[in-house]
DNA sequence: GGGCAGGTCTAAG
DNA sequence: CTTAGACCTGCC
């Protein structure tokens, strides 16, 4: 049954590769050259990229049209996204690289909370965090015979768990603030319904109230999980960026509609420059070591 | 082995 | 309003 999948013709500006090692997502893994796997929302999906089509295992038709599309966000035309960019030397180069990222449609409490543990934290330990805190308080949702998955766990049940619980998943210093952001959207039901009303701005005010939460930590929860494609998220490479490339001030681009996009191929492009990978082959990684 | 990791909080000017 | 330090942990 595992090997039973069905294609889709591949869509423009979409690679599985920068698609998942441009950072946006802890919850896929890459098990081959052009094959990643991995659980959002409470659903597992394996994915294979060839030239020009997509195989695609564990779901249906359905279940693609449904909900991976959305997902992948395979509604918005990226070419003409990159087109508006053409005034902006730096930009367009960066969007010719990383044209095939897609900015992924996750749920916005993962998102939240997957973005708190990632402060000051490194890709690897990020990933494990989220797995253990997701084998321990998430609901086994599938099994391929040989390894289980398991759905990212509800505010609910973290909140439950409480602090010291989170604690001992080896979360560090950011268990309170895990605690607080599970007990802020779990005490208010709305927590997070309203935050998609609000402007972008507006919702990162919002978003800031959770203890653990920075202006970096926002913006990759909008962007990532409420489809905002105007925030745009500094961190650490966001800044070496903007020093070394736009030393007079960013292009409007940069706080533009589509910032958020802009930033994703900008930090893909400088990463990928700096030899900086996320997900390797296992086998590549063994390599390495020896 | 020790610096560093897609930051944020707190305390202090 | 701006800016040092501290902070858990474990990867590279």
């Amino acid at each position: 049954m595992e090997n039973r999948y069905f294609e889709v013709k591949k869509p423009k500006n979409f690679d599985i590769t920068q698609i998942f090692d441009c950072g946006q997502c802890f919850r896929f893994d890459r098990i081959d050259e052009n094959a990643y796997e991995g659980v959002v929302s409470g659903k597992y999906i394996k994915i294979s990229q060839t030239e020009d089509k997509l195989k695609l295992y564990n779901t249906d038709e359905k279940e693609w049209d449904g909900f991976w599309s959305d997902f992948f966000d395979l509604k918005t035309d990226y070419s003409k996204i990159i087109k508006s960019f053409s005034d902006d030397k730096i930009l367009t180069e960066a969007a010719e690289f990383a044209g095939g990222i897609r900015i992924l449609k996750q749920d916005a409490w993962e998102a939240l909370c997957s973005f708190i543990i990632s402060q000051n934290n490194n890709i690897p330990r990020i990933k494990g965090i989220i797995r253990r805190m997701s084998e321990k308080y998430g609901k086994e949702i599938y099994d391929d015979g040989n390894k289980k998955y398991y759905s990212f766990p509800d505010a609910k049940t973290l909140y439950l768990a409480g602090e010291d619980e989170i604690f001992a998943l080896r979360t560090g210093f950011r268990a309170k603030y895990i605690y607080d952001a599970a007990k802020a959207v779990f005490q208010d039901p709305h927590f997070l319904d309203d935050t998609a009303k609000l402007d972008t701005k507006s919702a990162a005010e919002k978003l800031l109230t959770v203890k653990g939460v920075g202006n970096k930590v926002a913006a990759c929860t909008l962007l990532f999980g409420f489809a905002r494609y105007d925030a745009f998220p500094v961190d650490v490479w966001v800044k070496r960026i903007l020093e070394k490339y736009y030393p007079h001030g960013g292009s409007g681009h940069l706080c533009g509609k589509y910032a958020g996009v802009a930033q994703q191929y900008l930090f893909y492009y400088e990463r990928c420059k700096n030899n900086v990978y996320i997900n390797k082959i296992p086998t590549e990684k063994q390599e390495k070591r020896k």
